[in-house]
DNA sequence: AATTAATCTACTAAAACTATAGGGTAAAAG
DNA sequence: CTTTTACCCTATAGTTTTAGTAGATTAATT
């Protein structure tokens, strides 16, 4: 299940994607435009900002702005830094790869080869979408 | 993310399957050779004896035996009852359907159309593939 | 009939994660 | 210097995950 940070997170992001300039947009009109609980749109907004996809202002007139063009916005991207891994099993994480403990050896894991092709699948959805399509 | 009881189930399903006759084959057996808590998969079992995946003898010589030919169990039908809606949002799920909370209307929602293709890729892989196919 | 080996059931609990709220700080604008 | 906004830190209720504990039940064996 998506986290409902990455759902708000998405919903943000479209949000912005849709203002005809790039002038900075409070928290609050977001928040209430997108039915998101202010404080916790705050956190994520943060980390969209951290991690490079948008810009902020303070102040009077300020708020969050896109920085980049939305059709230059992968989802593959906004996906890992919102919701983390791409893959269903660290084992088979290209980006956040880990060791499972339970398993002696990956290559006899039956469970790893299907979950590779769910990875597979996945990324490739995500890779075919950038912010811009997501507005319709 | 997958769940360890997802994980876990799928590991026991593709032991009983590997075996030769459909003899019963113990909890301990199966917790050991596949590093599983044992009282932990004694739950997980039990769940898929009663979703009919698999039969169960109680006493001396008893265990779990699979009931159906793994090239019958199709993955989707298994990924259902162990981890649960294969959608990753409620509002696109073909079995647990629910309105989401948060979104006046799922037309206008960006977030929904990306996610309807996530879960008829995901849906894809599960459909081709059986618990035959996990056994190498 | 007694023993033993196994599943079954129910209750509990620790740990991690999720979603949200509160309050204070810093900067920008007027 | 006051207002407006983002920024930062902390806490917390709720849920889910991942088990552990204690015993009841069933069936085969001796």
């Amino acid at each position: 299940m998506l986290s409902k940070k990455t759902k708000y997170g998405l919903k943000a992001l479209t949000f912005l994607a849709i203002q005809k300039d790039r002038e900075p947009v409070q928290i609050a009109e977001i928040a209430k435009h997108e039915n998101i609980s202010q404080k916790f749109l705050e956190s994520i907004l943060l980390t969209l900002r951290k991690t490079g996809f948008l810009g902020s202002k303070k102040g009077k007139g300020g708020g969050y702005y896109l920085i980049k063009e939305p059709k230059d916005i992968p989802m593959t991207t906004v996906m890992r830094v919102l919701e983390g891994p791409i893959a269903l099993v660290p084992c088979v994480s290209l980006n956040f790869y880990e060791k499972c403990s339970d398993c002696p050896d990956e290559d006899s894991c039956s469970v790893h080869k299907l979950m590779i092709q769910v990875r597979d699948s996945t990324l490739e959805v995500f890779g075919n979408n950038t912010l811009a399509d997501l507005i319709s």
